[in-house]
DNA sequence: ATGGGCATGTAACGAGTTACATGATTTT
DNA sequence: AAAATCATGTAACTCGTTACATGCCCAT
């Protein structure tokens, strides 16, 4: 029980993972957060979830249950009501965040003036090529979503539709950069640094 | 002097920033970062600025002047010869990390049963508000690199018209994100939660 | 019997944030 | 005279990570 102050983002995730109904232990919400949130949001650690769960069932939002099964023990976690509660107050209430990019690729193009255009060249390639991998990954999720139950995966569907899109457009990006830097004038920027 | 220990990619940033040529201070560098990195990397808090310039001039990658401007006193920091060195083998040697992203919007569709399908309707527009407004930075932000030295900005012109890009392909996806919205039936998973 | 997956947790640490505190200079 | 901008910095804190530590169960 206590403090009603707002959760850290991740909190809430892993509330909105319980809100599906089932009950689950930290490790099969860390598989899970694997196999969903990792495509739009980070998944957390392992061992934050379980610092998340522990705060979150100190705050009574979510219920335990501990099963001995043979000698080790199992803590799988439920929504509670005032779980439940909080989390629709969150969802409905509050105003999402501007998304969070810290695009590494980006910022090393935009540096690009400290390496020979060929290396740019073959980190975008190996940008795209990681775009690609997290489009064949999708498109498994997608996969089972499909097989699974229409109306409780709706919006998961929704999301999986706009990942695609996304990394999609990203991809595409990716070609068109790698036209305009075919096209890039040699750059003398590399000398004008100090120390060279 | 001392520590050839891999620095956090803020500090990279930093240095980044400071290849350009340009002595600058902490304020200076923040000022820069909102108008540039903030599109594509997150612009680091001001505090963060000055502990960065700290341990980059403890490391020697960083070399400051200090100008006693009448009665105040004004740090400003050029990129030193090891600096330039140290920045440079990040740039080349180095692979970028995956981008980042918590797409805050993504979560909360994902979790699109949580709340009234309206509620969920004036987030995304809402976002796509958000997104509009970035368009239009970005494209101040273009309009001052068309005024500069073209040598100088080429890599940033790249890197401003890849944003340009990304926001628009965000912002078209959210359209269509509506209109599947438009066609979602009612649900009725509201009221498969506890506590209600 | 060994390796992989299931399962839980702690400890140390680091990046980065907000809030606080101060004061000069410039513009209105 | 007041407000905005320039300018620097500290303190407290939190999110989140990696590394460590343990041990069961199941398949090969």
């Amino acid at each position: 029980m206590a403090s009603r102050q707002p959760l850290p983002a991740t909190a809430y995730a892993i509330l909105g993972l319980l809100s599906f109904g089932r009950e689950l232990t930290g490790y099969e919400l860390k598989q899970w957060a694997d196999d969903s949130l990792r495509f739009f949001y980070t998944a957390p650690a392992m061992s934050q979830i379980y610092t998340e769960l522990e705060r979150l069932h100190d705050a009574g939002l979510v219920l335990d249950r501990v099963v001995q099964d043979g000698n080790r023990t199992i803590r799988s976690y439920r929504l509670s009501a005032r779980g439940a509660a909080a989390l629709r107050t969150w969802a409905a209430e509050t105003r999402p965040e501007p998304p969070v990019l810290k695009h590494h690729l980006a910022l090393r193009l935009f540096l690009g003036h400290l390496v020979e255009p060929e290396r740019l060249v073959e980190q975008v390639r190996a940008h795209r090529t990681w775009l690609e991998h997290m489009l064949t990954e999708l498109a498994d999720v997608r996969d089972d979503l499909a097989h699974d139950d229409p109306d409780t995966w709706r919006y998961a569907r929704l999301v999986a539709a706009w990942g695609r899109r996304y990394y999609e457009s990203e991809a595409a990006a990716m070609d068109e950069l790698l036209a305009e830097l075919s096209l890039l004038p040699v750059s003398r920027s590399l000398e004008n640094l100090p120390g060279s």
